[in-house]
Formats: structure tokens, sequence, C-alpha cells
DNA sequence: GGTCATACTGAGCGGCGTTCAATTTTTTGG
DNA sequence: CCAAAAAATTGAACGCCGCTCAGTATGACC
């Protein structure tokens, strides 16, 4: 058989992606195997590397396509009275979509490509994008930094924060779950930015 | 063959671990295989599942090893004239550990097992000595605080520096890396110390 | 030496990722 | 409308994998 007029290549290419994501939130990244993709979608297991190079090809688009999402929830964040209010909106965002999408997101960061291969490059950029949305609402508590001073701030702190994030996620760490995370996420921003202020004062 | 006296049960256990830490240091995960560690022994890959009851459990072994290995590095660190001295060096003590073992650090937050299962209560324990040593150091720095508030605070500041370390050791993030990593902490933890203290003065 | 418990083996099962010759369908153009 | 070329899809095959378990080799005890 040869072109299904069931699908054209880009609709099969997102059957595919949907498949292998249903899988993944089902059974995590063990259940994922392209034989299961294709008994899914109702081909072949061939048929995948007609439109992926390997397995490992469709999660990276996953990710990039999932962090291409986090960018966006992130993004439509209303700013808020001030700026530490506004870093608590924006942890809150970040927790709620890691736990909505946890399987997802776990492999987001969890996900180790073969030695020599790179991440695409909007994965990168769509994970750079993050850290400018923080800095952009840290710069008020900087008043006398540098911008390259404002960036390494904002990449520690929320660093910081996905730290928080990703060991509720995984239930590693016994107090730390999803249910207290905001909690901690809170404790590390207000105090983070309680110290940005009190160093910007004391200069 | 039968009880090679080449090797004690014991003796055997830990042949085996320390074969599957090797092929997870060369190679990652992906090249952990009963077989291959059955290889490098010099036994058939059938031996492996008299000892253990499968490859996670060899695995989980080895975590378990590892975290007691990270508490006892941090554990002797020794005591600097300051607080903040203190937990700088602890930072930097959490990084170096993890640079110098990144598979097997990696594996220790990264690889989530089935569903059912849970963790061996050693491995909590051992994750649950960082936080206590982190609080010890903190303390000082939180005079009119409840020892439950000092121990968030602890657990928040310390996922944030293994936040940073994850992000560090896995390469995701552009400016964060293994040589950077030692910066982006101190920022954290001197910005969130400060914070400490501009809250315990204003109280 | 004979017996028994133990340690170990390795073929076998079902599954995996990936390849590619063969097959079927669509498109083309006469 | 039909044949030939192009494209899409298949599925058997390869060499791996985790894990099991009947069978075998070995040491210990009498």
């Amino acid at each position: 058989m040869a072109r299904r007029s069931a699908h054209t290549p880009e609709e099969l290419r997102q059957c595919i992606l949907d498949a292998a994501q249903s899988i993944i939130e089902r059974d995590g990244l063990v259940g994922l195997s392209a034989r299961e993709v294709a008994r899914l979608i109702g081909y072949s297991p061939g048929t995948l590397y007609n439109i992926f190079e390997n397995l490992d090809d469709v999660l990276l688009t996953l990710q990039t396509q999932l962090a291409g999402r986090l960018v966006d929830a992130m993004k439509s964040v209303p700013a808020a009275a001030t700026p530490q209010a506004s870093i608590d909106a924006l942890g809150r965002a970040y927790i709620d979509f890691a736990l909505e999408n946890k399987r997802m997101w776990n492999l987001l960061f969890t996900h180790n490509l073969p030695e020599g291969k790179s991440a695409p490059a909007g994965l990168h950029d769509n994970i750079n994008a993050v850290g400018v949305i923080v800095a952009d609402v840290l710069k008020p508590l900087m008043p006398n930094a540098s911008k390259a001073e404002i960036e390494i701030a904002a990449r520690a702190l929320w660093s910081g924060v996905h730290g928080i994030t990703a060991i509720a996620v995984t239930g590693k760490g016994p107090t730390l779950t999803g249910a207290t995370a905001h909690r901690f996420v809170k404790q590390l921003t207000s105090t983070y930015t309680n110290g940005l202020i009190a160093q910007a004062t004391c200069k």
C-alpha cells in the first residue's frame, strides 16, 4: 500500500507525535516503542522511520513542542502589582505546568541524548526564553546591576525553582511533593528577592 | 559449574555492582544490560538473578551507595567562619560530587522506578540527611524561626542548589555548565542568605 | 565414594529498534 | 483510459534486550 489518502504526511507526523505522547503519559518512557506507536496509529513500524530518523527524534520533537507550550504558559501570566508577586505567579505557573504534564515534563530534563548528538535549536531557544521572562521581571529589583548580572541572577533563581519542581514531580525528597511545592517555591523566591533588595539598598 | 571458590556471594555481589557502575560511567544507562555485566565479570547472565531481583534492583543499590557517599562528602566539609561561607562550601562539595560522578549522579534523580515500587529506605534516609546538614548550617541565620521553618528554608535552598547542579550536569541550559555552576550556586546561596538575614532583622 | 544441597549455566521466550527489498497505491503523461 | 514511473507502506529479518528455569557441575558432609 502507499500514500493512504487518509492522512497527509503532516497529519501522519502529528498522529505519531500524539500517539507517542499518549503512550508516555499512560506508561511513561518505558512503555514507548516504535511498535506500540505503530499499533496505535494503525500503521506498520517501518512507517515511523520514513518520517522520523528514529525514536529519539520523535522524543526530541515532543520535547521541543512541550517547551514551547511551557513558554506560552509563562508568557500568559499577567504582570502583578510588585515584582515579587510576579515572580511568585511565574513560579506557580511553572509548577502547575510541570504537574499537569508530569511524565512529559520529566522527560524534558531527564532524557539525555546519546553522546554525540545535540538538542535541536528550537528546544534551546525555548529553554532560553524562560530565563528571559524571569530576567525581565527581576530587573526592577536590581537597579544597580548590569544586564549580565541580572541574567545570572535570573538563571540562578529559576534553576532553583526548577530544582524544587523537579524533586516534587519525581517524588524524590520526602516532604517536597506536588502539594507542597508551591510553598517551597514561595519560600525560595521571596527570600531570594528580599536578598536582592537588601543588596540593592546596601550598595 | 557451581560455587566457584573464586568469590564469596558478597564478593560476587560487589563485583556485579562495580561492573554495572563502570558500564554506566562508560556508556551511560543505555549501555547497561544484564548480558554486558555478565560478560564483564565472567559469569552467565542468569547469575545476576540469583543475587539481585532484577536490573532495577542493581540500580537502586548503586543509587543508595552513591547517596551515602554524597552524604559523607558533605559531612566532611569543615565548618567555615560564617554560615554563609559554610553554605558556600557545602554547595561546592555538592557540585563537585555531582561533576565527579556525572552519569551515576544523574541516575540518582533521573531514574524513576516503575509505578508501584518505591525506593529503599536507605536511599530516602541519605537524601534526607542532606537536608539536615544544610538546616544545621542555616540555623544561626534564622534566630526567630521555628524548627519547621528552618527545615523548609533549608530544603527550598538546597532544592535550588540541586536544580542548578542538575542543569549543569546534564548540559541543559546554555550558559549554565560545569564550569560556571559554582558561580550560579554562589549567586543563589549568597542572595538567599542575605534575604534570610534581612528577614531576621526586620522581624 | 556416595549423597545432597548449592551455585551456576545457557537455551529459550517474547519483545525491542531499526533496515530494506518487496509490494501496493497514487501520479503522471501519452 | 491505460501503462509506466514515482511515492508510500509493509513486514520479515537482524541482532540485541530482560528474565526464567530445567539441567548440570561443584563443594561439603558422612
